[in-house]
RNA sequence: GGCCCGUUGGUCAAGAGGCUAAGACACCGCCCUUUCACGGCGGUAACAUGGGUUCGAUUCCCGUACGGGUCACCA
């Protein structure tokens, strides 16, 4: 039989030769060193925490070394298609500021080596498999695919029930995929007057008893059996596998570094005889650990349905951009925060990112750790910024929140401004959605009483202390003296006003200043945990603040009536 | 089940033949402090396991256990 006969029957239109494609898509010109990467996601879900690694890895790649970084659409799967998925993953992507070079854009490509979308290239793989056709290196299996599936469904069955997997009848399923090689021009043309639709097989030639010696850059050197699979090149639709696009298209796009997820490695054997087959230079590989999740007492694969896997779950907690980075870099590269330590202003991007210190097992995703980043890249963050950025979270998340903030913008600045700028800056979110509790008793339509008068003291004192307060609150003074003035009631109210003394002898006293200082602050803030109170009534204004304590007095004298009768 | 990968404190991890086995988060204690948030100091806590190789193994080799991945006309 011929096989280029086969191959023109097959593919009778494609005239075109990989050498003719080969000149579409010049070698890309680039300064020694310089590395290209792609991310090449499948539209088949939302975007993922996971997809930040490699995106993080490649963007960081290209672009340090003055390479190149693009997207490309692995959108081969109609069926499992999901819409919208595609313009998720791109407005995903410049949330978190990874940029591309070239590549699928919102509404188009740039670039020279497209198409981008794996959708519109089936004409350039259809060239490379009528060539291997010709070569005898591939062929046509016409076995449809529900016969397929029947002899799958057994298998599927199998892993169910306790999961036998039978030497023998695996051996004899590969031999019945195979059944195709020997396939005639004559049955071919059969086939074709019927109209059946065909796949194309590769040919393999491998022993899976040898071993190919094989480097990926994160894991070192591995031996990989050879495959002696003939795995599916395109499908019914004309479309390609992974394989194959990856092959095709990494070497096309000029793509120097394969970052992807482990779940690739198995399949490295596919890969090298493909590459092998087309006569292509091999790139470079990394492959990365995944992300965990605790699943009970064992770690599993964070997958897109888990809890907490989206990365728009991030966005709608109003865990910042810079943070979410922050936090993967860290986990990236394990120095990292070393460098962040020394260089606590700079951009991340002027970190030396190394492959070298890429680790190798997979870890766990730990939110009190993303918690602590998230709070310190907050806590560096100008007012400004801080009010921008959480107004837009606001505005999408919280319109309450987001009404309060735009209303009076130099008012929120204030409040934000709280403890800002200073070589110890407070940290007190982790989120967005931190800010609206924290900052609720600066607006009148959120203050309540959130925190009672500990019932250990007299209402008598607190209402004199406040009293006394509301009485000679003069604004503008500055903390030490307001502050003196506080000690000053504790004393008339026979409260140690020393603090030293007091944790000395606390028994002599009904109270101290700090208590004084508490009754103030519930009576301001309704809590008793708050900033720096005489910040907060700087902000409030004098006005406000003395409502506030006037109203506490006429509760507690209230309170004290209804107990009398 | 076959094949592949991995295993240092609760988590992330440094260390690559000889170290009292770093550091960060979390937790606990103390200090600072009018509360909170910071900040400072300190503490608890780890080389999965058996056998080699070696004067010496967390580090190299083999086995075992455990965990993960994969075995599609999905990526």
């Amino acid at each position: 039989m011929s096989f280029e006969t086969i191959a023109e029957l097959l593919y009778p239109d494609i005239t075109e030769t990989p050498a003719d494609i080969e000149a579409k898509f010049p070698r890309r010109v680039l300064p020694e060193g310089a590395k290209v990467t792609r991310l090449a996601p499948s539209p088949t879900g939302f975007m993922h925490f996971g997809t930040l690694f490699p995106a993080l890895i490649d963007e960081r790649l290209a672009h340090q070394s003055g390479g190149v970084f693009y997207l490309r659409i692995e959108d081969t799967d109609a069926k499992r298609e999901v819409k919208g998925a595609e313009q998720d993953l791109i407005d995903t992507l410049a949330y978190y500021h990874i940029f591309f070079d070239e590549g699928a854009t919102a509404d188009g490509e740039i670039g020279i080596y497209g198409p981008y979308r794996q959708s519109k290239r089936a004409h350039i793989y259809q060239v490379f498999a009528k060539d291997l056709i010709r070569r005898g290196l591939a062929y046509p299996c016409f076995t449809s695919e529900s016969e397929y599936e029947q002899l799958k469904e057994s298998d599927k069955k199998a892993e169910l029930m306790n999961k036998v997997w039978d030497p023998e009848e695996l051996a004899k399923e590969k031999e019945q995929l195979r059944a195709g090689r020997n396939i005639t021009e004559e049955e071919v043309r059969a086939h074709l007057a019927a109209g059946d639709r065909f796949i194309i097989r590769i040919l393999a030639d491998g022993d899976p008893n040898k071993k190919i010696p094989f480097t990926d850059l994160v894991r070192g050197k591995l031996e990989i059996p050879e495959n002696d699979e003939d795995f599916v090149l395109l499908k019914s639709d004309g479309i390609p596998t992974y394989h194959f696009a990856h092959a095709i298209d990494d070497h096309l796009m000029g793509t120097t570094h394969v970052v992807r997820a482990e779940e690739w490695l198995p399949s490295i054997a596919k890969h090298l005889m493909l590459f092998r087959y087309l006569g292509f230079p091999l790139p470079k590989y990394l492959h990365l650990s995944q992300l965990m999740k605790m699943d009970g007492n064992s770690k599993k694969k964070l997958s897109k349905r888990d809890k907490g896997a989206a990365l728009s779950d991030y966005k709608a907690e109003g865990y910042p951009a810079e943070s979410v980075i922050e936090y993967v870099m860290t986990l990236l590269n394990s120095n990292f925060e070393d460098w962040r330590r020394a260089n606590p202003e700079a951009d991340y991007t002027k970190f030396p990112f190394s492959i070298k210190k890429m680790s190798v097992s997979g870890c766990l995703f730990d939110y009190d750790k993303l918690n602590d980043v998230s709070k310190n890249t907050i806590s560096l963050m100008s007012t400004e910024k801080v009010y921008s950025d959480l107004s837009t979270w606001a505005k999408t998340y919280d319109t309450e929140l987001y009404e309060l903030l735009t209303e009076n913008p130099d008012y929120a600045k204030k409040i934000l401004a709280i403890g800002r700028g200073g070589k110890k800056p407070r940290k007190d979110f982790a989120v967005w959605r931190d800010v609206k509790p924290y900052l609720s008793f600066f607006y009148d339509t959120l203050f309540k009483m959130e925190d009672d008068f500990p019932a250990q003291f007299s209402s008598h004192d607190i209402k004199q202390a406040l009293t006394l307060f509301a009485k000679r609150y003069q604004p503008d003074t500055g903390n030490s003296v307001w502050f003196d003035g506080i000690k000053a009631i504790a004393d008339e109210i026979g409260f140690a006003s020393d603090m030293k003394e007091y944790k000395q002898n606390p028994e002599a006293y009904p109270g101290s200043v700090a208590d004084v200082s508490m009754f103030i602050r519930l009576a301001v803030t309704g809590r008793m945990n708050s900033p720096d109170l005489y910040e907060v009534m700087q902000i409030l204004g004098k006005e406000r603040t003395l409502h506030r304590i006037n109203a506490a007095i006429e509760r507690l004298e209230h309170v004290q009536e209804t107990k009398e009768a």
